[in-house]
DNA sequence: GATGCCTGCCC
DNA sequence: ATTCTGC
DNA sequence: GCAGAATGGGCAGGCATC
């Protein structure tokens, strides 16, 4: 784009394109939607015109942040139509929706002159996000609100509604990319299957629309993975056991150690290394120690791997908390100082590209093959994942439950034959965790929901009891394996129990009991409980319990005792079934 | 210089 | 991450 | 079966504020 044009595009078409959406649910319909008007976007207004629809502010490999979300947008709203900021969180607790608060209070705010000549279009939004995200330094925080409001005094109420939306990412118009790329096919009658492929080497539906536009299918062929590029990485889907996973990857299949680490995408050329996240993020200048293990291990001049990064602890040999790799992930001071803490391990186990060819239209049993001949181990650090290829639920039973023993989280499994689909979850590639343990635990705090759960309480804050000091000490939050019934009924229930009003957040008596099953108890630097647990959702509502009956927080410290391989602390009455399962 | 809020992103 | 919902 | 949406704990970094 030229820094000069404006484009010809109005910002107001954009709008009346996601006013449209959101009136249908069918996908079909949103496709047709999108296919219509991508159709007569200029080429050089399409990159940003498709990223905007798909709800982004940027495309995935974008390094940019905008550095706005939803406390700054209360300030800016609060601001621009005089407002005070509880009046604006009082709305949006209601609306459970930044933009649609946004649009309600332009509405309402004494009508502002709109001069027809100086009608917002879509580069403008573009030109002004992007200034926003280049603030840093002290008072960026003001001047990135100043530009925000700078765009919203020339915005309608609807504009507005939808600069706040896209601002925060939230806008929820059904169309992301799924519904793009069939758009994209439909509006320049290309193959959905090329439009997928390009999307999926690019991560840039807007560049996939323009050369699409422009190049048509053959245009689409010419896009092909290459390293230093990113790509999005193949997801796994869940399964809740050994036979499960063997029966859906066609009763024979290659299962490996899950390990709880971060996912690595490892890009070599020449002697340049780089890398990336799950989500596209350059993590190379805050892990120096794979840098030199990819460096040492790989003789092939450019490849781009799959791994896990992963940390054990020395003495033990087990692996040390998420929590612990964490502190290194995107960590760019005292890198060095964190290193020694807790050194990271590679375990590649796929390869995608050696030597300027693709690997990922290969089946997966010949990709595995490729990747051991182009990784020389460096003794522990640096191996491939361990594999184990099998049609026997026990064999691979036994793998899981060694697995577990380790402190693994389970295994994973995957089709010999398929290809590597990157940005996919599909059934291609599953997971089994171990099996986990629940509590009964008291909700003392609830909080109002957002989107389509506006107006519903979502999120409970549980808690189990201290005998010793009679009260409750929170263990953190469960909003997960609620059904939209059971959240309104949680909701007219816990509506007479309030006793006390934060924000969106309500206290309520301890009155309602959950069952709340999770993978790990952890140590917690933000709950009164010291602890919390690590993916909690609903198991089931304890209606035949009274609030007496709630576990109690020794059992808690019991559980995380024997799950990390310590004797229990406290002793007492333990129900059978709960709290010795060790992790 | 310490602290705390906010954001974005690991799982 | 997990889970539910609707196409 | 899949995409989309709504939600979890916890970390580092950036900035504002004290």
């Amino acid at each position: 784009m030229q820094n000069n044009s404006n484009g010809i595009m109005l910002f107001k078409e954009l709008v009346e394109v996601f006013e449209k959406l959101k009136k249908t649910q069918s996908r079909l319909e949103k496709t047709a939607i999108i296919a219509d008007f991508i159709k007569n976007v200029p080429p050089d207004e399409m990159p940003v015109v498709v990223t905007f629809l798909i709800g982004r502010v940027f495309p995935l490999w974008d390094e940019r942040k905008i550095g706005i979300a939803g406390q700054t947008i209360i300030k800016v709203i609060s601001s621009i139509t005089y407002n005070s900021e509880s009046k604006v969180i009082e709305s949006y607790k209601r609306t459970g929706h930044l933009g649609i608060t946004a649009e309600e209070m332009f509405q309402r705010r004494r009508q502002a002159m709109f001069f027809e000549a100086d009608e917002l279009t879509v580069m403008d939004v573009n030109r002004t996000f992007a200034e926003i995200a280049r603030q840093a330094g002290a008072g960026s925080a003001a001047k990135k609100q100043k530009l925000l409001i700078g765009l919203l005094h020339r915005a309608t109420p609807k504009e507005a509604e939808y600069i706040v939306s896209l601002a925060i990412e939230y806008v929820l118009s059904g169309a992301k990319e799924g519904v793009m790329e069939e758009a994209i096919a439909k509006a320049f009658g290309v193959d959905v299957e090329l439009v997928r492929r390009a999307n999926m080497l690019t991560s840039d539906l807007g560049e996939t629309a323009r050369v699409a536009m422009l190049e048509g299918e053959r245009g689409l062929k010419g896009i092909s993975i290459r390293p230093m590029r990113p790509v999005r990485p193949m997801l796994a889907q869940n399964v809740a056991s050994i036979q499960e996973a063997l029966e859906v990857l066609g009763g024979r299949a290659d299962f490996e150690t899950k390990y709880d680490g971060a996912r690595l995408q490892v890009h070599k050329l020449g002697d340049q290394v780089r890398l990336y996240s799950r989500r596209l993020e350059n993590l190379t200048e805050a892990l120096p120690e794979i840098v030199r293990y990819v460096k040492q291990s790989v003789k092939a001049d450019s490849v781009i791997l799959d791994c896990e990064c992963i940390a054990t602890d020395p003495k033990t040999g087990r692996p040390v908390p998420f929590q612990n790799i964490l502190t290194r992930l995107r960590r760019i001071y005292k890198v060095e100082e964190t290193e020694k803490l807790f050194p990271l391990f590679l375990r590649p186990f796929d390869i995608l590209y050696v030597n300027g060819e693709s690997m990922i239209d290969l089946p997966f049993i010949e990709r595995r093959r490729i990747l051991e001949q182009n990784i020389m181990p460096v003794d522990e650090k640096c191996k491939p994942a361990t594999a184990l290829i099998t049609d026997k639920v026990e064999e691979a039973q036994e793998l899981f439950d060694e697995s577990i023993k380790r402190g693994n989280e389970g295994l994973m499994a995957k089709d010999l034959q398929a290809t590597y689909t990157p940005g996919v979850r599909g059934r291609k590639m599953v997971k089994i965790k171990e099996v986990l343990d629940t509590l009964d635990l008291a909700i003392v705090s609830a909080e109002w929901g957002h989107g389509r759960k506006a107006g519903w309480l979502t999120s409970f804050e549980v808690a189990a009891y201290d005998e010793e000091n009679d009260r409750y000490l929170v263990l953190g939050k469960v909003a997960s394996g609620f059904s939209d019934e059971q959240l309104q009924e949680m909701t007219e229930r816990l509506k007479p129990l309030i006793h006390a009003e934060r924000g969106r957040v309500v206290d309520v008596k301890p009155d309602v009991i959950v069952e709340v099953k999770f993978q790990e108890i952890q140590k917690s630097p933000i709950y009164s409980s010291g602890y919390a647990l690590r993916f909690p959702r609903l198991v089931r509502v304890r209606d035949d319990m009274s609030p007496e009956e709630v576990n109690t927080i020794g059992r808690v410290l019991n559980i995380y005792d024997i799950s990390h391989g310590k004797p229990a602390r406290h002793v007492g009455p333990q129900p059978d079934g709960c709290g010795d399962n060790p992790a």
